[in-house]
DNA sequence: CCTAACGTATCG
DNA sequence: CGATACGTTAGG
């Protein structure tokens, strides 16, 4: 054995023992030099490819055509240079070529010639750590074990190099071979990521992730909540928002979120022990059953959003309610094992009719070689994970809007589709359905549903009260934020019909019957119900149920939530006062390509950048209130179009020309940013411009000027409360066509006479009545 | 031969 | 450091 081994040593590690050891490193050498041939495989260090499974959902998808690397390539226009895949095909488990072969034998994977039990030693194994690919059962080595990565198919650590002990080093270093995480993904959290967990992948995402909001929150600001009940014509425009204590803040907040002692503290607080080590976590979790795994697995989606509600309310977070991912979080601790309330029998029953990954990297026989003991490097046996990616996937299935699909062809994925229509949306802001918006109005707690009512406060600013800026809470620390994601996109297949149940039966009510009662549920109910059993886990991830996400205020905007987000693609989305970072808010964006609403206000201008860079062209309502930073410059950056105009390379369009309704209430902007407003966004139909100090006749005059196309665009304006608008600003909106809204409340220089005066002069064309103190509204 | 796209080098 | 470019491989 000690002579094999020594022998194997020679022979595949003889070239650069230290330079692998210090991450061994690719041979920096150009490009052409990334991968070798076979034949120089056999020393180490070269890798082969990996290529598509062509299996799973990801695979099965048409290119959405929306996204980034769409964009790019020739036949949706791009020049093609790029030469990435869709983001929403990225392969969930990439696989081993065709041609790969064992670098003892010659010979390919033959696990399809054995039974499941004996499948592990005749299947190729690609080391993460040597690339060298085997047959278990031809190593020479079998002393030391393997480390099943059982992420990816076919790849684990080989015993060599387990028993070198390079687990630990390398684990840190690298998923995997082929194993990407989007990464070239413009925005992406990845790379971030990946950095986390160089420096401590077996931290304990849960503990790490332990309130680290909150405490701050509330002692800064008891007050936070305060605005939202506060009149605005309580504080005078003149006094007007930008409290410049909170810069202070807000600085502080950014220091958090770019600070990594911070997370390192806290991290270690939370793990002491070992927290390099992954492995010994992955045992850890190895004990638990598969069965309870799954629930688990199946569970998490709904565990973390229901975290994430109660942690808008509790500040004892309780770890197992957000951490167990456990498709996406390498690291998990043991958590006192949910038991699902009801219907538990039901977890076997909705396999995915997909096909998961190819290839069963490591399957079922762990201990059970005789050879190459190989031990779990994660929870979940291959096949079960999987499984449990396609549940995952098919969870989000009818989260994709058929609107999201892409609007250059028609995806043929429909005819695995229940029709939706009578789900569909028809506006914008027609998107929640009005019971559910009762409901959460009746039944949340006041971070879920203060956003709604902006019709029902007074002045419908509810949300915004310049007084005080609420602070958004500081992002949770890095280790939260980076924990590690895969990109998945949404699933294609519809979720079972029936609900199975223990006897084997299945119960009488159908799916559908079942989302009609969902849909009375508020999103923290949809929560509780989706931790009843698999069934109702998926069902419950309708898209038609979370058509509008609302985390407004929400206190940390963690990648669990992220992730929450993108599986259901919700055609409207509230991160207003979040902390939400850029790299997180353009990671969303590019991962929502049939947005309809974005809600940011209050958010910090760093963060809606983002915007800058992705475009969402479906967006229709855009809420940029308050956003502390956006001023005239920013807006210029908002609104033009890309500055990469190399031919073909994107179009000259404004990234943001869709708009419908733009809300800009407090910002110091002037007419420059209308006049891009105007040539930019041409559908433009509400615009919101109360509390702008800089706004006054001359941008109405602007707005409602000949050749300009808000002059016939605009149904609504809200000037409330912008002291420079006098009665002149109502003779220019006798020129608007289809105005029907003009909020002029608190605009000390109009005069109610003049709002009378415009009411009788319309009244030949339109009959406008004034609803409140100069607020006149079309009467119809 | 072609297209797709992986993985890394390199750019800004 | 994120975004982009591109040589090269995989599969057909």
């Amino acid at each position: 054995m000690a002579l094999s081994l020594s022998a194997d040593e020679e022979d595949y590690d003889s070239e650069s023992e230290q330079q692998r050891e210090a991450n061994r490193p690719k041979p920096k050498m150009g490009t052409s030099a990334a991968v070798k041939l076979p034949s120089n495989r056999s020393a180490s260090g070269a890798r082969r490819r990996r290529t598509r499974c062509r299996k799973c959902e990801a695979c099965l998808r048409t290119e959405c055509g929306e996204c980034h690397f769409c964009k790019d390539m020739k036949k949706f226009g791009g020049p093609g240079r790029m030469k990435q895949s869709c983001i929403m095909r990225q392969c969930i488990a990439p696989v081993l070529p065709h041609t790969a072969v064992c670098v003892v034998c010659g010979e390919a994977g033959k696990e399809d010639t054995l039974e499941e039990e004996d499948k592990f030693n005749v299947m190729l194994m690609e080391c993460s750590i040597c690339n060298e690919i085997v047959h278990p059962n031809c190593l020479k080595v079998k002393e030391a074990s393997g480390v099943v990565n059982d992420e990816l198919p076919n790849c684990w650590e080989c015993p060599k190099c387990n028993y070198a002990g390079k687990t630990g080093k390398v684990c840190k270093q690298k998923r995997g071979p082929g194993f990407k995480y989007a990464s070239n993904l413009p925005g992406s959290l990845l790379k971030e990521q990946k950095a986390v967990k160089e420096e401590g992948e077996a931290t304990s995402t849960s503990t790490a992730k332990r309130k680290p909001e909150g405490d701050e929150i509330s002692r800064h600001r008891p007050e936070e909540r305060e605005p939202l009940h506060r009149h605005p014509p309580v504080l005078t425009p003149s006094t007007l928002p930008r409290p410049r204590p909170e810069d202070k803040l807000r600085k502080k907040r950014k220091l958090f979120d770019d600070d990594e002692e911070e997370d390192f503290s806290v991290r270690k607080k939370g793990k002491a022990d070992e927290p390099l080590f992954p492995k010994l976590l992955h045992q850890i979790k190895t004990e638990e059953e598969d069965q309870e795994e799954e629930v688990d697995e199946e569970e998490t989606d709904s565990l973390f959003w229901r975290g994430l509600e109660r942690r808008d309310r509790l500040e004892d977070t309780e770890d197992w309610a957000e951490d167990g991912d456990g498709k996406d979080t390498k690291t998990n601790f043991p958590r006192p094992p949910l038991k699902t309330p009801v219907l538990d029998s039901d977890q076997s029953h909705c396999s995915s009719p997909q096909a998961g990954p190819s290839s069963e990297g490591g399957s079922e026989p762990q201990e059970k070689g005789p050879r190459p003991k190989a031990r779990r490097k994660r929870r979940l046996p291959n096949k079960e994970l999987s499984k449990a990616l396609n549940q995952e996937i098919q969870k989000t299935e009818d989260c994709l809007a058929n609107e999201n699909r892409q609007p250059l062809k028609v995806e043929p994925e429909s005819e695995n589709e229940e029709p939706k229509r009578g789900f569909r949306i028809g506006s914008d802001l027609g998107g929640e359905r009005p019971h559910l918006r009762t409901k959460e109005m009746n039944g949340t707690p006041w971070e879920l549903r203060h956003f709604y009512p902006s019709q029902i406060t007074p002045l419908g600013f509810n949300r915004s009260s310049p007084g005080t800026r609420p602070l958004p809470p500081r992002s949770p620390p890095k280790c939260v934020q980076m924990e590690r994601h895969v990109i998945r996109p949404p699933p294609i297949s519809p979720p079972p019909d029936r609900l199975p149940l223990v006897d084997g039966k299945t119960h009488a009510v159908q799916r559908e019957v079942w989302m009609k009662l969902f849909g009375h549920f508020t999103h923290k109910e949809l929560c509780v119900c989706m931790r009843v059993c698999k069934t109702w886990n998926r069902w419950c991830c309708d898209k038609r149920l979370w058509t509008n996400i609302d985390l407004n205020r929400c206190k940390s905007i963690t990648p669990l939530m992220l992730s929450g987000i993108i599986r259901r693609q919700p055609l409207s989305l509230d991160l207003s006062w979040t902390n939400i970072s850029k790299k997180q808010l353009s990671w969303l964006i590019n991962r929502l390509p049939g947005l309809r609403v974005l809600l940011l206000s209050g958010c910090s201008w760093v963060a809606v950048s983002a915007l800058c860079t992705s475009s969402c062209p479906l967006l229709r309502t855009l809420d940029v209130q308050w956003v502390e930073g956006l001023k005239d410059a920013q807006m210029r950056d908002l609104l033009s179009p890309p500055t990469d105009n190399r031919p073909g390379q994107l179009d000259n369009r404004c990234k943001l020309r869709n708009i419908l309704d733009l809300r800009l209430a407090g910002l110091d902007i002037t007419d420059a940013s209308l006049r891009l407003i105007i040539r930019h966004m041409p559908l433009l139909s509400r615009l919101d411009l109360s509390y702008c100090n800089h706004i006054n006749d001359h941008s109405v005059n602007l707005l409602t000027a000949a050749g300009t196309t808000t002059r016939d665009s605009l149904t609504e304006i809200n000037l409330s409360v912008c002291n420079r608008v006098t009665d002149q600003s109502l003779t220019f909106f006798k020129r608007c066509g289809s105005i029907c809204h003009i909020d002029l409340r608190y605009c000390k220089q109009v005069t109610k006479m003049a709002c009378e005066q415009f009411i009788a002069e319309m009244s030949v064309s339109v009959q406008f009545g004034l609803k409140e103190d100069k607020l006149l509204q079309k009467l119809s």
